[in-house]
DNA sequence: CGCTGGGTTGACCCGCGTCAAGGATGGTGG
DNA sequence: CCACCATCCTTGACGCGGGTCAACCCAGCG
């Protein structure tokens, strides 16, 4: 499964707007859903065509990124949440430290900005690790159409409680190694369309390693010994899931995505 | 600010229920929103009197939990989410270590479940910390009630991002001093129609020491540290904030209840 | 080529966990 | 009312996992 900007990023009629902060953004018509190979993933997941096609006339456009570019920054106020089209990006805070702190990873058909709606700003700024390509997802028509499609509201709940379940999974006093076989496991996990434990990472090993509250260093080492151990191929940003079984059984099973779901009991 | 079962609960007319799962309940007919002090922080936050009356219509039951009494188990099918009326409850995971690792706590006009509508199970088991109240919302109506009044929708909307708020905050890569600054302001900040910083804590150190990755002891010391710097002044379950500054400041201002909003970039 | 920036590896060290002992508190029964 | 016990909390001694620092490697690129 190809993370990186080698995705078939489609360039249809291009149009520049200058907006009110100055800044110039390239933004296109958008790509319909119908034609998303993400769609079953994302906000259309659960409707009709008919309600597809609706859906669709509320949204207009679509934003591309280049590597590095931000999609919104912390303390902007909101005004859309944004879904992934292609590509990959990031989400971080920056403490009064100035210590940049990666709160998620975004892949296709999942949602950004899902924390700005509570405080109206966004907490945490967005980067595009890659070439990418976004459905802008204006939030008041996103409201108005979830008002009018019963299924795009159960969506917009179901993808806002998938966005918690991925922060509880990680929450936990787990491991570096934990921490990373559960980081690799759901990622494989998060791909659409595909079973392929062949992963292209579009981000760093320093975000990783930032993402999982450790050193770029034990990262390194924890991943060579998985490497050892016949668990994983890492070549660069190509990593390769060899034994998924042995990975989750290391994750200690917190992988909400691929979850078991029997009962545990605690006095 | 009382967070235990000091708290007033009262207990109107009282009727036993047998369910499927050969549990016996003891529900009660639910409070009105419009008498209860958490309102404006819950579910119906943004409603009008009117909007309230036709809300409290779809909710006909609460539920009454003495400590260590489960809400609801991992594994549980999602019949209702939950809001906290009275009392505080923690929500926890086992993983296949047998670890308990505590995701949330919940304390009054917070909702509880939300991570279970994604997967249609509950991920996390729920217990209450101390004699609590809960408000059921049954998932079906709350849906079908979203769809009529739309500030009901928003609500929502911005529960949930409170919710994936309140994870971040805690997700970084922080000292154990900064995380447990952070949980004291964010504790203080979560309380309803108080500004008060006396803290009536319902759960045990130990599970405060889980909750944020730290053992019983290194919490021990580090609230200790702070008693001696003269942060707060702890006893027993009874923590007041003597310097919410100085916490906020150690917090390294991850607080996102009480975030500064400003702009930070990065490269 | 050499430069640059990310990735890896090794040596060392520190924060926090672990283990163990010793309080404090509260519940229970006599 | 006190004796007893269980539970929770605190404190100290020690060890380990993972951070830090530094050197080196390696790919990509001008």
């Amino acid at each position: 499964m190809i993370l990186t900007h080698h995705t078939t990023v489609t360039k249809p009629v291009r149009r520049t707007t200058n907006y009110q902060d100055g800044a110039v953004r390239s933004e296109t018509a958008c790509q319909s859903c119908r034609s998303c190979q993400h769609a079953s993933q994302c906000l259309p997941g659960l409707l009709t065509p008919d309600q597809v096609q609706q859906f669709e006339r509320g949204l207009q456009r679509c934003r591309s990124l280049a590597p590095g570019e931000h999609l919104f920054r912390a303390g902007d106020s909101v005004r859309s949440l944004y879904a992934v089209q292609a590509g990959s990006l990031k989400s971080y805070m920056v403490d009064n430290e100035g210590r940049e702190h990666i709160t998620s990873f975004h892949f296709c058909g999942e949602i950004m900005g899902i924390d700005a709606i509570y405080p109206a700003r966004h907490p945490s700024s967005c980067i595009a690790l890659a070439v990418s390509r976004v459905c802008v997802l204006p939030y008041a028509t996103l409201t108005l159409m979830a008002q009018k499609i019963p299924e795009l509201q159960t969506q917009i709940f179901r993808l806002f409680s998938r966005e918690v379940l991925g922060y509880s999974a990680l929450a936990g006093d787990f491991s570096a190694e934990e921490r990373l076989a559960t980081f690799l496991v759901m990622v494989a996990a998060r791909q659409t369309n595909t079973e392929s434990t062949d992963l292209e990472l579009a981000m760093a090993r320093q975000d990783i390693a930032n993402y999982l509250r450790l050193s770029p260093e034990t990262l390194s080492r924890i991943l060579a010994r998985f490497q050892k151990k016949g668990l994983v191929k890492a070549d660069r940003k190509r990593i390769t899931l060899l034994d998924v079984e042995g990975l989750a059984e290391r994750a200690a099973c917190m992988n909400p995505y691929a979850r078991c779901g029997r009962r545990h009991d605690v006095s």
